[in-house]
DNA sequence: ATGTCTTTGTGAACGCGTGCACAAAGATAG
DNA sequence: CTATCTTTGTGCACGCGTTCACAAAGACAT
């Protein structure tokens, strides 16, 4: 999972829990498919059910929004449907820009999912001559020396790095000079933001390295012959001086 | 520093915690960057830095795995490597099919950050028959029919679904079937799995729409116009019955 | 051998998140 | 209006993860 900043003092006594906001997504995208088949009413057991969640849990995460609920029937889906995207901030429209228009930033330019939730590619960017003015999903490259500009004419405060690891740090950093304060970043490498910004990453190596911890956790269940704790015999040539 | 002799046989090593699973990769590329400029040991100040994390945690994390740092010096770097390495599962390879080869697919498939960290993509599989036999990235693309055959002829036991949400839990049920264990998924839907299968999401919306809501926060600080909670006013036409 | 200095490994305290279990709220029926 | 039934909202307990702080381990110098 992405991480974020988490260095707030805990005087918010409006704040709500971060893994409350980080689950406010699903509850919505559920709520967004009832909604499309007209199903007035949802109560938290379905919702949950729907969500993938405990439905206690989901009746607490509600609950820091406040009492929108009817005991004894439930929660009117297009109510909740307003009220969660009001708290996520998804009545106004995001410009976004993504930076790095390779393989994977060419995919997100081509996502349809994001102007459906709220989200619209303002810019792609990229550092390669070769690639300024081609079209990509639509959206006409734009090379790097213009990214300042760019930011700042479209009041952009979110940003995406799909560039190679060797340039995030330097992205990252004209990124934030311009004014964006929120990144998602692609890009397998920790980013040093100042306080202030807000990062999440996404690392597909990691994700599947965890599942290759537990994939071999199971294969080695029964024969234990294959994670053996033996003393040394399973070390490598190199040894500490 | 610690020789072959001290290597203790960590008794404990039941029972990692979920959290310093997800953390590993993180110390694991710290450390092949330092290992690549040939640096001997670090601290886990140093490392704890460079992976982005505090330093406490990252001595917590490492004694769960055992004792291999030496005090007054560090920990000796290609010894770490080795250890994470193994522990993660990565000393073998792993072959990875992904399925749904559209834009995100086809971006995941031209990734060379999978091969130079223990995974190898066994074979690229979509349900559209005028990609079948197409290459992409050097590798054919195979029809859905071949689904079951490839699991079982490569002992494939990861998978990763990049399909349309619509068809992503079909696709699950037919890898689990043919005995994939472990699911990556792409797809912004949640995937009923039995016990014993992992499944771990990518949903790139939910990612932006946490920074929403913590930059609605930000911009919202002075003003506090836009997410008051004070009694109605703000709320849609649509009202609970 | 003795002392100093650095850095690990971990006990303990704390805070957050989760899930149980139930009283209260409100709908619905008679 | 009273009774019954459904479902919310939440108090509480528990477990996991984080962080602090320090004794002990070991390197290094003399
Ligand atoms: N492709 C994937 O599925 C995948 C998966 C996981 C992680 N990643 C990571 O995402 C990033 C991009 O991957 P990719 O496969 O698209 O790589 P890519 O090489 O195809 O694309 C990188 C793009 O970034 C551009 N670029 C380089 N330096 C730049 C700079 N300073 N400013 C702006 N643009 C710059 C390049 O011109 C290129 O178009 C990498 O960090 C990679 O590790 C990719
Ligand atoms: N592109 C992105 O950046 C992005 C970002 C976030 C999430 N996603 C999600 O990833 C998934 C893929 O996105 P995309 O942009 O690549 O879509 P896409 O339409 O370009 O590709 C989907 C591919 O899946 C194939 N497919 C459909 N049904 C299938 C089935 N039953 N079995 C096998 N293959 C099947 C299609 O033939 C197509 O090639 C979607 O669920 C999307 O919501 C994509």
């Amino acid at each position: 999972m992405a991480t974020g900043r988490n260095h707030r003092p805990a005087t918010r006594s409006r704040g709500i829990p971060e893994a409350t906001v980080a689950r406010l997504p699903l509850y919505l995208r559920a709520l967004t498919a009832l909604s499309e088949r007209s199903v007035p009413t949802v109560s938290s057991e379905e919702l949950a059910a729907a969500a993938g969640v405990n439905s206690a849990k989901l009746r607490k995460d509600f609950s820091y929004l406040g009492s929108y609920g009817t005991r004894g029937v439930g929660y009117d889906v297009e109510y909740l449907v307003y009220q969660i995207s009001r708290e996520l901030g998804l009545t106004q429209d995001w410009p976004v820009v993504i930076v790095g228009i390779g393989n994977l930033g060419a995919a997100l330019a081509n996502y349809g999912g994001f102007a459906s939730r709220g989200f619209r590619v303002a810019a792609l960017i990229d550092a390669d001559p070769a690639m300024a003015g081609r079209p990509v999903a639509g959206i006409p490259v734009q090379h790097t020396d213009e990214l300042e500009k760019i930011i700042t004419d479209n009041g952009v405060s979110i940003g995406v790095i799909s560039t190679p690891a060797g340039a995030a740090q330097q992205v990252c950093e004209r990124l934030i000079a311009a004014g964006v304060t929120s990144i998602l970043n692609f890009a397998p490498t920790v980013l040093n933001v100042p306080d202030g910004v807000d990062v999440r990453k996404v690392d597909l190596s990691i994700e599947l390295q965890i599942l290759a911890f537990h994939e071999q956790r199971k294969s080695g269940e029964d024969s234990e012959g294959t994670a053996r704790k033996g003393p040394d015999g399973d070390m490598p040539a190199v040894m500490p001086a």
